[in-house]
DNA sequence: CCGTTCTCTGTATATTATAACATCCACATC
DNA sequence: GATGTGGATGTTATAATATACAGAGAACGG
């Protein structure tokens, strides 16, 4: 239950500077604007951006989001059970939130159903809301 | 709260041709592959099976798999509100299910910090019962 | 030193998706 | 009938995303 880091080898070069990245730009980036941001750094195959994001992922410092085919830092200390992210479709913010509940309703089901149950991909299309108050 | 068509629209032959391949196949099948299957019956180019793809999840009989890039037939009458997909990873099988609790936990996470809601996408991964018992 | 293993890297290519523009057809207008 | 107009459809090219594969170099044990 509590946060678990997936592997506790240190990060190298590369991957440190993709999350550093992440972090700065604090939305979600494809594999090849990263390329575009780290040019100039080294990072410039695609192979070595995708290994970089991969360990990160695994780490569980970046997440992937599946609807948008794109990356973001970690903003949560979480379990990285049901993780579920808002995507504003206007400002293309996102927002993470965790609930025991969506969890619980989920392992449930697949209890229920005798599914093994592994990774949850939870991520909710709309606008945010300060998008909505600027009621573009 | 009810089923909901969203366009009233008959289908067209290759809207029709797409759909009854896709529920042949039972399985989430990739554009390029359903060109593949239907070359010889005319959607030979990637915008017209897209255009297909997409009119068809429009109408609610197909869905798209963020996390698989793929499609499907939908196999259930429902309200398409928090539809979730178990994707078994050995056997690429999906099943369906709905919840009004999940959807629920959702929309109350949405209201209380304002955020505007639209599609939710819910996909679980993992081993279907029947591969968890060949155990493979 | 030499081979083994490990990590890291880059080239080329596969896969997924859309832009841009041409064409065709049904219907309206003159 | 000629002309236009709008919508669906078709075609070509290309963009965007992702991975297979194999080479290069360090670290280590013999």
């Amino acid at each position: 239950m509590t946060a678990r880091q997936e592997k506790l080898r240190p990060l190298n070069a590369k991957e440190e500077l993709v999350l550093a990245t992440l972090r700065k730009l604090g939305k979600p980036t494809s594999a090849y604007d990263l390329i575009d941001e780290l040019q100039s750094e080294g990072v410039k195959a695609p192979p070595t951006v995708y290994r970089a994001l991969g360990r990160l992922i695994e780490s569980g410092l970046v997440h992937r989001l599946e609807s948008l085919n794109a990356f973001v830092a970690c903003t949560q200390s979480h379990s990285h059970d049901a993780v579920a992210f808002a995507v504003c479709d206007d400002c293309g913010s996102v927002s993470e939130f965790e609930s025991e509940q969506l969890s619980g309703i989920l392992e449930d089901w697949a209890q229920k159903v005798g599914f093994g149950l592994g990774q949850k991909i939870l991520e909710l299309r709309g606008r945010c809301s300060s998008c909505l108050r600027g009621s573009r």
